[in-house]
RNA sequence: GCGAGAGUGGCGAAAUUGGUAGACGCACUGGACUUAGGAUCCAGCGGGCCCGGCUCAUGGGGGUUCGACUCCCCCCUCUCGCACCA
């Protein structure tokens, strides 16, 4: 072997980064005509180095972008940085830096980490989330939502988190404590900016329908996360009072059986209810300890329902019946109306609490199968059922009454259909400095002054100077002691930042024109290439992330940017990458870092492996050895290349007539072996089968130029031209570097994605089976396209067959065209 | 509890308009070449047996069919998401 059949990655990965980045063949240009392709992997958050997830995410992300290239498409494939985060803060404190060096840092680390396993990006793209010509344009759009009265400032309970010393979304709030820090959550009253994404809600559950490319797990999990319940929204009046009860139910049906009426602890009328009577004390004390037990409880313990009766009584406008109200702790304020009518017969959780409290418990609904009695109820009965002593409504079907009796009390005047989502609006302000500026000023006399856009950016202070101050944004006199734009008078600016959900919602929409410097986006390039043709990334971001970023597409439309109504036509969230069974993570210590193994395999070698372990969607198994076998592999292509370098100098055409049998067998496995990895790719990016099909060919090619001399040049150089060419999108430094060594003068990434012919790939013989009653009992070659007559007779004329039959007569027999004949006796 | 998904060799996995179960790779075993081999090449590799053949086998049990990993019914296990949502 000569010195040149050695594979030396890290040479031939660095000449090729270097020529790409040259030539700028990543380069997306909008150009008029053709079809284009974006293909977005989710950003990284510049936390200091990558890790095998990114890897994964990103290796499979070029490989569509490097594919859809080959086949014609004008791709857009950038890259960037979601780099606001309180990460940043916390290690500029430990290290006395500021957070904005500290993430310049990471971000130029893991750039070249990123440059280093040759990923096709568009390095001219690149976007940071934390630059003022990031943000800018997201206070813009902030102002312009302001305008539009899509964002309102309230007082709410917020959930707070006292070691993050912030305000959390209500989707960062996983389990009761901080998605970041695990620190028990801690409610608090404050005022805060709210996002109104529940303007939305609908149009956010309908589009769902239109979502085809998304996987159906990401589709239900928005759908319920939305949770979208329809039913009746009635009032009760209070005895003895003007005030009255607004409730909320999805079973009007029922309403005939509400025996008593519960309220969450946090009711607005709960308090002036009792005030200055008996039941002031004790139900101002059982207020107290539910919220306490609330903040206290684990998030999965199903508390014991318990309650106290308030004294007084309400009307069900129903019956006129008196009945008596009560606090509750296993109401919510936080859905519905946070008043609950009950109905002990058919709730369970009124049903609880009736036979703890001694309430009566009446039964409207009356089973098909059955007749429910209260005295002997064990549980609720909350399936549907016949009316009963419903008055006019009484014999009905619980379908169809529920509709009658929302139209009665439409009719009536005391209630009406309502709909109810589980969707909050969203809670954007952040307390933290390391984020964007909210751009507004609250001054004493105007109220809440927006900052004109002439004067955006508002620029985080202290980013000028690598040890500048980062205390949050309240702290900062300098900062928020303003005149007042429009009285001049002295004023405060806004100390809040934004959540860096905000930034990453938009950002896709910014790749299309990074460097606009005059508008937030260039609508014409949004318009041409959005929407992101396939999304990837991991199915941790189901509901946060692509929630949002759907509101923000949806809402950017109606500010006149875009003209979709959905950011991301298909998307693909790729399973996590696992070791020993367990998610990599420094707290396990069963991190395998990407730095090593591409010093010690190459990058090509890394991608390859992580291609082929697993398809993408699903977890990936680390597995040390397994990489090994990809290298095994990428060295073997290698010296099968250079042993038969000289074939590519025939520059005759083939003609499969002039070809040998194993010539003839070997061109036929090369326009196999395109259809399948064709296939493989387009149904569902399952590289893992595409790369096994690629190794047949590989081995069939490495077995026949070992057993003969006589290989036809062309057919060889076809199935070695192939094998380049499918498998460059995978490894695509090592295909190039063989390219350039078998002659070629123009690049492989610029090369046509072959096409197969379907007559070379048509098997000559074909394995037919022959079974008898199903089971296999011999197995017949014999010339393809043999008619089911002369496979049949082919088939009793075994010897095999012959002798099992014995005598038998067939009773049956089938034939399956090109597959199988079964005879049954 | 509700919702979604998944269960195939020692391991990662292939195969679905129902038609040879285990492609491809890892690990393992034997052999070749070698001073050497953790390189390379060749062969074997689900279980059982009276092994050139037969038989059992795709979480378990039933069914449909000439034929079921694939379709239908019941059950078990695991993963993920939501969870007192009125």
């Amino acid at each position: 072997m000569g010195t040149n059949d050695k594979y030396e990655y890290k040479a031939i990965e660095q000449k090729w980064q270097q020529r790409w980045a040259q030539e700028k063949t990543d380069r997306a240009t909008h150009r008029t005509g053709g079809k284009k392709y974006y293909v977005l992997e989710m950003f990284p958050y510049p936390s200091g180095r990558i890790h095998m997830g990114h890897v994964r995410n990103y290796s499979i992300g070029d490989v569509v972008a490097r594919y859809k290239r080959m086949q014609g498409f004008n791709v857009l494939h950038p890259m960037g940085w979601d780099a606001f985060g309180l990460p940043a803060e916390n290690a500029a404190m430990q290290r006395g830096i500021h957070p904005a060096s500290w993430t310049d840092e990471n971000i130029d680390y893991m750039r070249n980490q990123l440059k280093a396993m040759g990923l096709s990006y568009d390095w001219d793209r690149e976007l940071a989330t934390c630059r003022p010509d990031y943000y800018r344009w997201e206070q813009q759009l902030f102002l312009e939502m302001l305008e539009k009265g899509l964002i309102y400032r309230k007082e709410t309970v917020v959930n707070w988190c006292d070691d993050c010393r912030t305000v959390l979304a209500r989707e960062q709030v996983v389990d009761g404590v901080c998605w970041r820090c695990d620190q028990l959550v801690q409610p608090k009253t404050m005022h805060g900016w709210f996002f109104k994404i529940t303007a939305y809600a609908e149009e956010l559950l309908a589009d769902l329908d239109i979502l085809t490319g998304w996987p159906e797990k990401v589709v239900t999990m928005q759908r319920n996360w939305i949770g979208k319940s329809t039913g009746l929204a009635c009032d009760f009046k209070v005895e003895n009072s003007t005030e009255s009860i607004t409730i909320f139910t999805t079973r009007p049906d029922t309403i005939f059986g509400v025996t008593f009426m519960s309220l969450a602890v946090e009711h607005p009328l709960l308090k002036s209810l009792t005030a200055d009577t008996s039941q002031e004390q004790e139900v101002n004390d059982f207020i107290r300890e539910t919220v306490l037990a609330k903040q206290r409880a684990t998030p999965d313990q199903e508390t014991e329902k318990i309650g106290v009766f308030t004294g007084r009584h309400c009307i069900n406008p129903f019956t006129g019946e008196r009945i008596p109200i009560y606090a509750a702790n296993f109401v919510l304020m936080e859905y519905g109306t946070g008043a609950v009518m009950a109905v002990p017969a058919h709730d369970q959780r009124d049903f609880e609490f009736a036979r703890a409290y001694g309430l009566p418990v009446r039964v409207v609904v009356q089973p098909q199968d059955e007749q429910l009695d209260p005295a002997t109820m064990s549980m609720a009965w909350e399936g549907p059922g016949i009316l009963a002593d419903s008055r006019q409504f009484s014999g009905m079907d619980s379908t169809a009454a529920q509709a009658a009796i929302i139209a009665f009390a439409e009719e009536k005047n005391f209630g009406g259909p309502h709909i109810t989502y589980r969707l909050r609006d969203w809670g954007i302000s952040r307390q933290r400095y390391w984020g964007a500026p909210i751009p507004v000023i609250h001054c004493g006399t105007c109220g809440i002054v927006p900052v004109p856009k002439n004067q955006l950016p508002v620029l985080l202070p202290g980013t000028d100077r690598p040890d500048g101050d980062h205390r949050p944004l309240h702290q900062q006199e300098k900062f928020f002691m303003v005149s007042c734009p429009r009285c001049g008078e002295m004023a405060r600016r806004e100390t809040d930042t934004m959540d860096t959900f905000v930034e990453s919602s938009w950002y896709f929409v910014r790749y299309t024109n990074p460097s606009l410097t005059d508008h937030p986006i260039d609508e014409e390039a949004a318009r041409y290439w959005l929407p992101v043709d396939q999304y990837i990334g991991g199915v941790e971001h189901a509901i946060l992330h692509l929630l949002y970023a759907r509101f923000f597409t949806k809402m950017l439309r109606d500010l006149g940017y875009l003209t979709i109504d959905e950011p991301f036509t298909n998307l693909l969230t790729q399973g996590m990458v696992i070791k020993d069974g367990a998610k990599m993570s420094k707290s396990k210590g069963n991190v395998v870092d990407p730095n090593d193994l591409i010093e010690r395999y190459g990058a090509d070698t890394v991608r390859l492996f992580s291609l082929f372990a697993a398809p993408p969607e699903r977890d990936l198994e680390w597995n040390a050895q397994g990489v090994e076998g990809a290298s095994r592999f990428l060295n073997r292509v290698y010296r099968l290349v250079h042993r038969h370098l000289d074939c590519f100098q025939n520059v005759e055409p083939i003609d499969r007539a002039d070809l040998n049998d194993a010539s003839r067998k070997l061109h036929r496995k090369t326009h196999q072996t395109i259809q399948r990895v064709t296939e493989s790719i387009e149904s569902n990016f399952h590289f893992n089968t595409a790369i096994s099909a690629i190794m047949e060919l590989v081995n069939l090619t490495v077995t026949l130029t070992g057993e003969q001399e006589d290989m036809h040049p062309a057919a060889l150089k076809k199935a070695l031209e192939t094998i380049l060419t499918l498998l460059f999108p995978m490894v695509p430094h090592f295909c190039e570097e063989l390219w350039e060594a078998s002659g070629h003068r123009h690049l492989l990434g610029s090369a046509v994605w072959p096409d197969y012919d379907r007559e070379a790939a048509r098997e000559e013989e074909i394995l037919i089976v022959v079974q008898v009653n199903g089971k296999v009992r011999a197995r017949l070659s014999v010339p393809a396209g043999t008619d089911d007559q002369a496979l049949q007779q082919a088939a009793l004329a075994d010897q095999k067959i012959s002798q099992l039959l014995e005598n038998k007569k067939p009773k049956k027999i089938i034939v399956v065209q090109g597959k199988l004949v079964n005879i049954v006796v």
